[in-house]
DNA sequence: ATGACTGCCTCTGGCAGA
């Protein structure tokens, strides 16, 4: 059973990257985040032919996410992080797949700070331990994947004095990432790799691909009986390299059955 | 270095991203 996440940064733009990859790498799970895509424009159509059940988190021009599943119909659990009424952004959607609980999140940015942006990142992560802390009391199986915007450690950074400014590195953002580790969530890629030194993000900008100055932002975050399971998990990093490839890698976890 | 790219929806430039 592999679990994957992958930020698009675009639906429309990355379509055939998109179907390639599934094509290729055949997750049976598929959490995509930053669809930039409404409801009605999402290519429901082309996931269905590619062999895949579908469902989708759209907004206009922006955010968006999606569960995409082989051979079967997610069945949408929450639509919504809880816990704030206002907040319209799409970037959470849960749903029941194979077993599991899986949720697709695209976390806040967070810059600049400080300012409104930062602190919706801090609340919004505070929302999210909410939500994972009764996941875990009513001991569902389940998989928190996602864009977290969230440098964990030093070694999960190119240069460890890079991005100390930015939301992805204060403290509070990290604080709030520890805590929901704490609650007894695995960062299945932490586990796997203590050493650090894996990325899952390249800025389009100043070489970052070409000079390999990237950061680890995308996250698998699995409860206690799913973490008994993970046998492998990495990085797609090739398809970072790819034409018209997001500035996003998948990232993916490989559980026994 | 107020830099760099890229997608989106178009007020084809401004916003958002990280």
């Amino acid at each position: 059973m592999r679990i994957a996440t992958y930020n698009i940064n675009g639906v429309k733009a990355r379509l055939p990257r998109l179907l390639e990859w599934l094509e290729e790498t055949q997750p049976d799970i598929a959490c995509l985040q930053e669809v930039k895509s409404q409801d009605e424009g999402f290519p429901v159509e082309e996931f269905e032919r590619a062999g895949y059940g579908a469902i989708w988190h759209g907004q206009k021009s922006f955010n968006g996410v999606a569960i995409l599943a082989k051979g079967t119909q997610p069945v949408e659990a929450q639509r919504t992080l809880p816990g704030d009424p206002e907040d319209e952004h799409a970037r959470y959607l849960e749903a029941d797949v194979f077993g599991m609980r899986v949720a697709t999140i695209y976390l806040p940015n967070g810059n600049p700070l400080p300012g409104p942006k930062f602190d919706y990142k801090l609340a919004w992560m505070k929302r999210l331990y909410d939500r994972a802390a009764v996941l875990l009391a009513a001991e569902i199986p389940a998989v928190l994947a996602g864009d977290y915007n969230v440098i964990p450690h030093t070694h999960d950074i190119w240069a460890p004095a890079a991005m100390l400014d930015d939301a992805l590195r204060q403290p509070e953002s990290i604080a709030a990432y520890r805590a929901l580790l704490a609650q007894g969530w695995t960062d299945a890629l932490a586990t796997h790799y203590p050493q650090g030194g894996i990325w899952t993000y390249w800025d389009f900008q100043a070489g970052a691909w070409q000079r390999d100055h990237g950061f680890r932002i995308d996250h698998l975050l699995l409860s206690p009986v799913v973490a008994d399971r993970l046998a492998s998990c990495g990085v797609d990093k090739e398809y970072r390299g790819r034409e018209k490839a997001s500035d996003h890698a998948p990232t993916w976890v490989e559980l026994t059955d």
